[in-house]
DNA sequence: ATTGCTTTTTGCCAAATGACAAATGATTTC
DNA sequence: GAAATCATTTGTCATTTGGCAAAAAGCAAT
């Protein structure tokens, strides 16, 4: 919990009232190995904050390939934005990699602090747009580079990822095969 | 200016007062082709709103080569928000591929208006949240198709662009050479 | 129209990556 | 601990894309 005190407060002020109010209506979500934080098809009911392990966003595209859009680790909120805010199905399937531990709250709870903690709201709107401009400035540059760049720059990003993400979802984030994934790993050394 | 008015009126509303003080703090700028909105090394000074033309963002990557992440044409805000924000040096060139006309708000006074207008702070983060939405939904999936699949994914995306961007431009916002998405084009037919 | 300049197309070959299948290695289950 | 299951590596070959250079096409100025 302190971890997720913490890290809002890099975003702004709260007193000590405040705090207590948004901790109180954080709950403990742990998540087994491929269980589900929510799916595509179904509106996102809640927002999350990993306190450990990994978790994917992935979607399938037209050619029914399962494609891993990004990760989120530990000191990260998960949430599938568009969904949870507009009250849409999402196409995105929000799945843990590792076991995980999350605090969360529900949709109800979130916009009940919204409403009753007025400087929350600059907070996760800073919060929120600066992870946005993470997703941009971390997917973006992928499109342009070769396949072994593309693995260098996961390593840079996600240095503890490579020990516990399996390298079938890396290989679908850097959009090249297993196979392919595997001979550059090996070139590297 | 209406384009501008209805633009922001769909994000929530304001009265005809606020409406006016923020249409007089804009300002029209023409940026001939080729001409830089902002460039990389500078602190972005302004936010502005594309009446008319295309403005594309670019950089150079560690290779030197010239990337370019997105194009942005009528009825979207222009902004360099990493830069502007957090008045840091931008690493970016926001530059016009054809003449434009531009709305522009210095930072002084879009600042101001912030302060004075209180409903504008909510539009303003779902402009600038859905806008950052929009950049990872669309450059995203692009990292795993093929030359052919992202071609049509930016027809798709920039049905008017084919007409005015040149291609070396939309090659490299694709990831591609020159030459590729020229075969690419002639197969297509 | 001619010249000069830029952009796009094309040809040729090399390098990178994908597709498919089999082999190996790791992990789970009983 | 053997069998079954799943993940990773490797082999072979086909396809895609890049690199480079030249040709062609488009455009602007005179």
């Amino acid at each position: 919990m302190k971890a997720f005190i913490d890290y809002i407060l890099q975003f702004g002020d709260l007193n000590q009232q405040q705090i207590d109010l948004i901790t109180k209506k954080a709950g403990e979500l742990e998540l087994l190995k491929d269980e589900y934080f929510s799916e595509a098809g179904k509106i996102a009911q809640q927002v999350g904050f990993v306190l450990e392990g990994v978790i994917r966003v992935c979607y399938y595209n037209n050619k029914g390939e399962e494609i891993t859009k990004y990760f989120i680790d530990e000191n990260n909120l998960v949430v599938d934005l568009e969904s949870f805010n507009n009250d849409i199905c999402s196409n995105a399937y929000v799945q843990a990699v590792t076991d995980c531990k999350v605090l969360v709250f529900s949709k109800k709870d979130w916009k009940e602090l919204l409403d009753i903690i007025i400087p929350w709201q600059a907070i996760v709107n800073k919060i929120i747009s600066r992870a946005l401009m993470q997703k941009v400035e971390r997917r973006s540059p992928l499109v342009s580079e070769d396949a072994t760049t593309r693995y260098l720059m996961f390593l840079k990003i996600y240095p503890n990822g490579v020990n516990r993400i399996p390298l079938s979802y890396i290989a679908s984030y850097l959009g090249m095969t297993q196979s392919s994934l595997s001979r550059i790993r090996k070139n590297i050394r």
